[in-house]
DNA sequence: CACTGGCACTCGCGTTCGTTGAGTGCCAGA
DNA sequence: TCTGGCACTCAACGAACGCGAGTGCCAGTG
């Protein structure tokens, strides 16, 4: 009983916090939240509350506030993620539907989850790791020059110019070609690498030293840009924060421009299913520690393929936020499986 | 005499402010330059430059602070473009040089321009208009699905899914690559569509229906997105604004979101040689009222492909600005000649 | 005629200081 | 276990005020 009233006075202050940005006190918290008691009795809850670090008061005198680890509690066992409204589906639906390749569906989530959420949205491109080849293309630009360039199943195209100790034949390069194929073909990227650095040995003398060529750089392609890309949108929905300036926002600003920061961001993401919340302090990078990031894999099949994402300030509306980075990473998923 | 002296004072107003971000009054204006003469006698040229709107007070009684139209006279006047320090130059070069594709030239770049200036940086994908075809690749994906590759002088790469209504043999894929290459490889990719598109008239009829299909996606791919992607950094720089938040910094996040937006700072840039500086007011699009734009033209040849700028306050050192934007300009010019 | 020193004036900024009011903790009583 | 009452705290607000940087104007000088 007791137990019970506390957790829903924790849930009323997470949720006025959150719409009113203003630290809630006792008795604003019975007049909007019809519990059955007084302003007195909550104020007890709330000094137990504060006791076991759930809530805190910036400063005596003020309402209270929740803390990162109040707020773990109302993802955790206090909400429930918030399903969008049908015409929020449709108009996503719609939006996905019009992108015309792989760049423009990210482009497109991107900006949809930023203008959704109201905050900062993170797609990363479909991993290169996860996916599989699915062509191999060898394009000669000159006799010592090809461009090579590599397909994946989830419509990545990566290129790169492989310069050639040698000159080649269009006969050969198409033979190349063919052997490439062959050799990776269907197979993961990860996979990939072991089948193409033993085709060399394979191949008469006379071509090795080109074979080489390709080989490494192709070897370098599967491996070394394994999972780059990362596109954001919504900056400047930060500026929405009531918060103080160059405090707050400017390391945040600072990390988004980091690359390596945003994939790891999403980057321990592999599960499709199971939405990631990370609070406050729980973020690893010391610039995020003001702020929350909602993430969730997405992919055309069961398995993550990538990860997206929002991020936002702590004080932010859980529940909401959650459901549409679901449903769009639902609706991300069945147009890469469509196309 | 006169007229020289207070343009003097204009410039020595123009750098103390940009330097000490503080209005400037009379005292410390002769104290900081040694102008021969004293403060009251700069009081009076200072009047009279308010009075032709160089300059303007904050309030009364404060020191004075350039306007738009001080600013545009300091930089067609009174200043040259910085040149940058020979360290600094290596920098850039050997930056610049480690770049693997176009795509890693690019984000390169912007990083490069955004630290160098410490300021917000622009840089235009070299576009698709200006450059010429080097090769057409068509892969078969399926029997009845291309994936048609877009190969330009310039290392940029375009790709599309086409779905045709009929099977084809790769024969008959094979053919086809032939064609389009035969004519359109060399083009200019504004020229191209009037060549593909007489191509259907030309095959036999059983290919037409198929042919009609690639030619349409593929003159989509030359005309709709000629000249979209557009990449920036250093948005946290603009927390290094004196500014008051949400008023400034807000409205300059979001233009900076738009992409069209940013086309349009950079997409009146033709010329490569020239710098073009639009300050403040003479921005078109509102949110940038309180900015100034500093951009240029680059290209392998002489003639420019794209733009790249930097976006900062007006308050902004211009000679330096000036210096680092056009040696960068410089430098990828010379990367993408050699690539 | 251009420049200078002097002087009165303006006004933003920072400080101080009192007031206000929301919110709290605690306690005695139902 | 809950409630009403009460004294206390303290951030926020606003008025008052002195400071000082900076100005405009003017009479005087080479």
């Amino acid at each position: 009983m007791l137990e019970d009233r506390k957790l829903e006075v924790l849930r009323a202050i997470v949720e006025d916090y959150v719409s009113t940005n203003e630290p809630v006190g006792s008795k604003a918290l019975v007049d909007r939240h019809n519990l059955g008691v007084s302003p007195a009795t909550i104020r007890n809850d709330m000094a137990a509350l504060e006791e076991e670090g759930y809530i805190a008061q910036p400063h005596t005198s003020a309402g209270r506030v929740p803390t990162d680890k109040g707020y773990r509690l109302f993802v955790d066992r206090l909400s429930s993620v918030k399903p969008l409204s049908p015409a929020e589906r449709r108009a996503i639906q719609q939006f996905l539907a019009g992108a015309v390749d792989l760049d423009d569906v990210v482009h497109r989530t991107v900006r949809l989850l930023a203008q959704l959420t109201h905050q900062v949205a993170v797609v990363q491109y479909p991993s290169l790791s996860r996916s599989a080849v699915r062509h191999v293309e060898l394009v000669a630009l000159t006799p010592t020059r090809l461009l090579l360039v590599l397909i994946t199943d989830t419509g990545r195209v990566e290129q790169r110019v492989v310069e050639l100790p040698a000159r080649v034949s269009e006969d050969s390069v198409a033979d190349l070609r063919t052997k490439l194929n062959a050799c990776t073909a269907g197979r993961r990227l990860v996979e990939a690498p072991q089948y193409v650095s033993a085709l060399p040995d394979t191949a008469p003398p006379d071509q090795r030293a080109v074979l080489h060529a390709v080989v490494g750089v192709m070897l370098e392609t599967l491996l070394e840009r394994t999972e780059d890309r990362v596109v954001l949108a919504g900056t400047a929905n930060l500026t929405r924060f009531g918060m103080d300036f160059p405090r707050t926002i400017r390391p945040v600003l600072e990390a988004l421009e980091e690359q390596v920061v945003l994939m790891r961001l999403l980057g321990e993401v592999t599960d499709a299913s199971t939405i990631s919340v990370r609070i406050g302090e729980e973020n690893q990078y010391e610039g995020l520690r003001s702020t929350s990031v909602v993430s969730v894999g997405y992919g055309a099949g069961g398995e993550a393929l990538a990860g997206l994402g929002v991020l936002g300030p702590t004080r932010m509306d859980y529940p909401g936020t959650m459901g549409a980075v679901r449903a769009v990473a639902r609706y991300v998923g069945q147009i890469l499986a469509g196309a």
